[in-house]
DNA sequence: CGCAGCGCTGTTTTT
DNA sequence: CAGCGCTGCG
């Protein structure tokens, strides 16, 4: 190694034991089980910094995937703020990125046209419609958004129409959908997401001489978020560094962070990672910088309680620190007012609003606190919201834009044809339809075949793209946005447009978008560098063309391609101090000085339809774990005896993982829940003051009436038992009455008994007993 | 063709 | 409650 031995040095200062023998382990297949705020991607990046430095491998055999555009920014960013090295040889990027930088490449042997577009999920959604209404199948049976979802997931197996396990009439139906799908897609010259992956997959997999090259040429494959890939993305990153070759993958991951099995990630990818590549040192980042001990524990202890862990355990020299805190409310509408009065003392006793999280499980809870804060007038962000490039106004925009770059784009084409309105209805889009099925051609190309006034009209939509085409070639990018958006109406009809103040106002901030991309650093090197694809690679010569070198596609594909793979910030004001808002979900990776966690209750958190099974339950563990792992110094569980949702009142019990938190660690707010039921007293009353809930109480059996406002004696039912109501069952124990139904012998309860979950009961049967 | 009103349905989400 | 998609009317 001819490095200088002080710049080595001074890159791997600072580093822990655990995290240089990471940074350091040799060309081998290794796996690095990073804890939540142990150092993860300084550890990858210095590795590569390292790598390069050291001279084990040029920039050009680097290879480095993330799951999001964010990490991948962040990775470059430290890495050229540690080493003065050229980027642009290098692979980092997302999944998706990289497949698309490859397919980009090779689109000849991929089966592409050259300038395919990539369709977001959107897009994908209407093209799947598209294909349902086409086949005259019934959407209540074939329902668009599963159908979407089918089709995803099994791309995300590796497996094409063919290949898809039939068992009955309706995944035969199922799969004539893809099959029509794909060749809808092939026609329209357009890819979906799953299909970037799938498509790499197999053209390295079927081609010899590439994949041969590329094995070549990558030496050092690094993976972040490991725990997060899906049997498509393992698979893929196996024909780039199969097992028992001399390349080297450097696996990252957490799997008491995964929390994406739900869309398709296997956490089993670790431990086949393990086995199959014979890892001989898997790697333990325990050490944490982030949080102090009272967290940490309760992490740790939170998260012990799952079986199916590799097994790690978080550490800190930061103290105890300060307690976890928990706060129970009487009503979402309370909890939402405490955390408001607790995050305004703690702004002002120094705290940045930026620096104080509110998570959530579910995106429905954010509307009380929404506007508790909203009321108060502290400035807040809310994540996970509509993202720049999926804005209705900017979507409409980047359709005409798709238009002029390739006319067959029939989902661009009907998003548009008739938008802003110029007389083109439903029928005559029908005709146009039928026509184009009946030839196998395009809708633009079938415009011809439509008569009448309609044909009239669409042939003066189609002209008007051509219009543009021809008016804008050669144009800068800038130009021809804003060319577009005059010809096409699109300003002339926001301007005319009650709330079309905004819209514009976003169409303006596309051009800048558009301006921002042409000039950033960037340009050229991702999405922008097409290189010549010379054929078939001449396996003999073993001369393959390579993706890194080549002709420039237009700034507008490239543009487009960038709008699709990068939606974009949401639009909060990003940068002033608000409090931040996000589902747990969206909390993964960041971390705060405070962060709250609310409606930690049974049904919500963990949510009622992980209950199911043991994995949900674990998987909603993770999560918490996860929720937990964000806070640095001060950490509130709150929980509410109520909660209004979907316009119902829901009595809500305290969630089982605090049963699962270490004690000494927490500090109780309220007056903790003594025995069975005192802290539902409150909920039933306070039912009973607003109203709802109400038939009465009636002390059943053996045990004591509770104390009944005189209003409420004359409405007793027979069974004695009210919404709202406490109750005891000998077996489930304690748990809160959410329904009644029925009458008599008849009468049915549904009961959240917590951990054993909902439950409904028929009263003349099962024993309840009101618990005061 | 466009709009108003009705009814249904509610986890988590990146690319 | 609230957002969406569909229907039916003008």
């Amino acid at each position: 190694m001819s490095i200088a031995p002080a710049t080595e040095t001074r890159l791997l200062q600072g580093l822990n034991p655990e995290q240089l023998a990471a940074v350091t382990l040799g060309p081998e297949p290794a796996l690095i089980l990073a804890g939540a705020g142990s150092g993860k991607t300084r550890v990858l990046t210095t590795r590569i910094a390292w790598l390069l430095q050291t001279g084990q491998v040029s920039p050009g055999g680097v290879m480095a995937v993330t799951f999001t555009n964010k990490a991948a920014r962040e990775m470059l960013t430290r890495l050229s703020a540690m080493l003065p090295v050229a980027v642009r040889g290098m692979w980092i990027g997302t999944f998706h990125g990289l497949c698309n930088r490859f397919l980009r490449a090779h689109w000849k042997l991929a089966g592409l046209p050259q300038g395919f577009q990539i369709l977001d999920s959107s897009d994908q959604l209407s093209a799947v419609k598209r294909v349902i209404k086409a086949m005259g199948l019934d959407e209540e049976r074939f329902v668009p958004k599963q159908v979407t979802w089918f089709i995803a997931g099994s791309k995300e197996e590796g497996l094409r129409p063919r290949d898809v396990e039939v068992r009955d009439e309706h995944g035969r139906t199922l799969v004539r959908v893809y099959e029509a799908y794909e060749a809808q897609c092939e026609r329209e010259g357009v890819v979906d997401f799953a299909e970037l992956m799938l498509r790499s997959y197999e053209l390295m997999r079927d081609n010899d001489a590439l994949r041969e090259h590329y094995q070549r040429r990558f030496r050092h494959l690094l993976v972040d978020e490991f725990q997060d890939t899906n049997r498509l993305q393992y698979a893929w990153l196996k024909m780039f560094a199969p097992p028992g070759r001399e390349q080297a993958v450097f696996a990252v991951g957490d799997d008491d962070q995964s929390i994406y099995a739900f869309r398709g990630a296997r956490v089993g990818n670790m431990a086949d990672f393990e086995r199959e590549y014979r890892v001989e040192r898997v790697v333990k980042l325990e050490q944490n910088y982030r949080s102090f001990g009272n967290i940490l524990d309760s992490a740790n202890a939170l998260i012990a309680h799952n079986r199916q862990r590799l097994g790690k355990n978080l550490r800190t020299d930061a103290g105890a620190g300060e307690p976890v805190r928990v706060h129970e409310a009487t009503s979402d509408y309370a909890e939402a007012q405490w955390l408001l009065d607790e995050a305004q003392q703690l702004h002002r006793a120094g705290t940045a609003l930026a620096e104080i999280a509110v998570l959530y499980r579910s995106n429905a809870q954010s509307r009380v606190i929404e506007s508790a804060l909203f009321n108060a007038g502290i400035p807040y962000r809310v994540y996970g919201g509509l993202r720049f490039f999926e804005r209705a106004e900017v979507k409409h925009a980047l359709a005409y834009l798709r238009l002029i770059e390739n006319a067959n784009d029939d989902t661009s084409f009907l998003r548009v044809v008739n938008f802003p309105t110029r007389g083109i209805g439903a029928r005559t889009i029908e005709q146009l339809q039928d026509a184009a099925r009946a030839s196998g051609r395009s809708l633009a190309q079938s415009v011809g075949a439509v008569a009448g006034r309609g044909g009239v009209a669409l042939a003066g939509f189609v002209a008007l793209i051509d219009g543009l085409r021809e008016r804008t070639q050669g144009q800068t990018l800038r130009e021809i946005i804003r060319q577009m958006l005059e010809d096409s109406g699109l300003i002339t009809f926001y301007r005319t447009d009650r709330e079309g103040q905004d819209r514009i106002e976003n169409l303006e901030e596309l051009v800048n978008a558009a301006e921002a991309f042409v000039t950033q650093e960037g340009f050229g090197k991702d999405a922008v560098a097409l290189p010549v694809d010379e054929q078939a690679p001449d396996a003999a010569a073993g001369v393959v063309p390579d993706a890194d070198t080549g002709e420039i596609m237009s700034p507008l594909a490239a543009f487009l391609t960038h709008a699709s793979l990068e939606a974009g910030d949401n639009q909060a004001q990003a940068g002033s101090d608000a409090v931040q808002l996000m589902t747990v979900h969206s909390a993964k990776g960041l971390e705060f000085d405070a962060v709250f966690i609310t409606g930690v209750e049974e049904g919500l958190f963990p949510h009622e339809n992980a209950l199911s099974d043991a994995d949900g339950l674990e998987e909603e563990r993770r999560l918490m774990y996860v929720a937990i792992t964000r806070a640095r110094q001060r950490l509130y569980l709150s929980f509410s005896q109520t909660r209004l949702l979907h316009g119902q009142t829901r009595y809500n019990v305290k969630s089982r993982f605090f049963d699962e938190l270490p004690e000494g660690a927490l500090k109780w707010l309220t007056p903790r829940q003594q025995g069975f039921g005192s802290g539902y007293a409150r909920s039933y009353q306070e039912a009973w003051a607003r109203g709802s809930g109400l038939s009465g109480i009636v002390g059943a059996g053996r045990v004591e009436p509770a104390p009944v406002p005189a209003a409420m004696a004359s409405s007793r039912s027979s069974h004695g038992l009210k919404v709202g109501q406490s109750v005891f069952h000998t077996k489930f124990g304690e748990g809160v009455l959410l329904t009644l139904e029925g009458e008599g012998d008849d009468a049915r309860a549904q009961v959240n008994f917590g951990r054993h979950g909902l439950k409904w009961l028929a009263l003349s049967v099962a024993k309840l007993t009101p618990i005061e």
